[in-house]
DNA sequence: ATCGTTGATGTGTGATCACAGATAACTCTG
DNA sequence: CAGAGTTATCTGTGATCACACATCAACGAT
């Protein structure tokens, strides 16, 4: 009886809007500064306003949009401060699950991350930037769902939905992200975990999350004629 | 002109019944569990269903509800491992806003910090737990507003507005909250923070915040029969 | 006695409408 | 030719309604 059945969708349409709304937004679909409106969503999805606007609206609580006082809804446009300040936010938050990770989560968490970063090693040489990225990805989440903390785990989710939309611009606009770099810090990650050494491990992911913003503020601000950042970490400490 | 006047509360509806919704929640005005329904809350408020359709589903985004598979709204019944896990996570976000917050807030956040305390011993004196809890929360938010991180101190307001409520519950139902040892801590605190020692004042607030939590903890399961938890720090790192 | 059915009631969801605020182009006045 | 006022248009907001689903109690068949 069941195999003859597929399940269905049983979401609400508000769910699915907000889902459609939510991945455009972290594959950086939509550019920042434009302003979304609420008949236009519902007409190139086919619904009415209203769940459209439910969906925006907790969009706007989960701070992935932006309201502005006419009220009207935009995606935030990028502020070097904020970038900044998430940037931190994130080594320290990620910084913490990826210590409980390494001393407490399962034994076959190294293995796993090896066989994800192999992975993303093969997306480099093949060229394939939106698969690397998506390796990036898989192998940072695996990491925090290792910590096994659910409330610190959407806490992340929610800080990627924030950040994720400036790498996903940036290389859209064709620029080469230097991810092999990122391989080698990986590298360095996976070996700590494997001695259960929470300190390095975090240490490490910090370094990475740090790595990737710094060379992202050179590529984003030398579009926007400013200073580069030096390479020194402590710029962020 | 202008002084014959006095402005106006241009907030649309659904903020204001958002914001006495948060307020409610935040003081444990609403049993856990209890469920909550757009009606009901209309009637009561005396709006269309509307606003408080929008307004709980902006709580439920952002945790302070929670939504059950048969979409009814409740308050969140309380689960002891969602409470330690969540105070983990302040343990860690909130002390790297004190680390931030000592090294390089303004110098008279010290004095600041001093005078709110006293005050905080002499509502404990004279016994108004109200006071002692919001002198409390004073406290604690002076020191993340220093840490001059806006993103952060959303991040941390809205850890409160989950840990809160219990809190409130608790000495709602008469308990003596220990907060002479709270002073005690504190104290401790605006010292490392004097000396600019990041380090130091963050351990601090760790040990104010894990000391509250094993309080709770204790007179909570002493209610629910369970096992008391063991005085020491490291059950919780 | 147990399980399934039926109904009544209460609930969230989504569509639709009226309306006020915002914005920008335009017009008229000085 | 400014600058204040006007207008047209687009936007979010809030009210209201129809509907489907959930829940639970009373009832009936097995």
């Amino acid at each position: 009886m069941i195999e003859k059945l597929s399940p269905l969708d049983i979401r609400t349409l508000q769910e699915r809007v907000y889902q459609q709304l939510r991945d455009a937004l972290y594959q950086g679909r939509f550019a920042a500064g434009e302003t979304v409106t609420i008949r236009n969503i519902a007409a190139a999805l086919g619904t009415s306003a209203m769940p459209v606007r439910e969906a925006l609206q907790r969009l706007v609580a989960e701070k992935a949009l932006v309201q502005l006082p006419s009220r009207s809804v935009t995606v935030a446009p990028f502020a070097l401060e904020a970038f900044t300040e998430l940037t931190r936010i994130r080594m320290s938050i990620e910084g913490m699950a990826t210590d409980r990770a390494a001393k407490y989560g399962p034994a076959s968490l190294a293995d796993t991350l090896d066989a994800i970063n192999a992975e993303m090693q093969m997306a480099i040489a093949s060229g394939f930037t939106e698969d690397v990225l998506e390796a990036n990805k898989r192998f940072h989440f695996a990491i925090y769902e290792a910590a096994d903390m659910p409330q610190l785990l959407e806490i992340i989710s929610n800080l990627w939905l924030r950040t994720g939309p400036y790498l996903g611009m940036a290389y859209r606009k064709g620029s080469s992200v230097p991810f092999s770099m990122g391989i080698t810090i990986h590298s360095r990650i996976i070996a700590a975990i494997r001695m259960r050494d929470g300190r390095k491990a975090s240490q490490g992911l910090a370094l990475d999350i740090w790595a990737m913003a710094r060379w992202f503020k050179n590529h984003h601000l030398a579009n926007g004629a400013s200073d580069p950042q030096p390479a020194v970490l402590s710029s962020l400490e």
